[in-house]
DNA sequence: ACTGGGGCTAACC
DNA sequence: GGGTTAGCCCCAG
């Protein structure tokens, strides 16, 4: 079981509201999250997420848009692929997801450049 | 308290 | 665009 801590209550959260047929990006989730900089955070939390199918951890993808590998192995990534292709999410020849298409796009994102003056 | 790692990223070759 | 290098911050020994 994951930690009960607040942080990761409130990324499954955001996880959750991710629409079908749509995904985010680790970092993203982090930040709608209100945790920014907690891109790792989220990756963890999903690994901890495949034991409850509560959340849409298959939504959640690379800045690459593509599926990271995992410590599990190559199972798990092959799943996500099947789930997000059978929510209509298309990958290109490369194996990535067009995020400019594809990508969730929650309001106020993206975020404001702090401090790029 | 310390160390090593992790479903990450942005910055640099 | 791919490969590498640093940061990032939290979690588990």
């Amino acid at each position: 079981m994951p930690p009960a801590s607040d942080a990761w209550r409130r990324i499954y959260a955001v996880v959750r509201r991710i629409p079908r047929g749509r995904v985010a990006t680790y970092g993203q989730v982090a930040w709608v999250a209100g945790l920014p900089r907690q891109a790792r955070l989220v990756g963890y939390a999903m690994h901890a997420a495949g034991e409850s199918t509560t959340v849409p951890w298959h939504r959640v993808v690379n800045a690459s848009g593509g599926i990271s590998a995992r410590a599990e192995g190559p199972g798990g990534s092959v799943l996500q692929r099947l789930r997000l292709e059978r929510e209509g999410v298309g990958f290109d020849t490369r194996g990535r997801i067009p995020l400019e298409r594809y990508g969730w796009r929650p309001r106020g994102w993206p975020p404001p450049r702090e401090r790029a003056d």
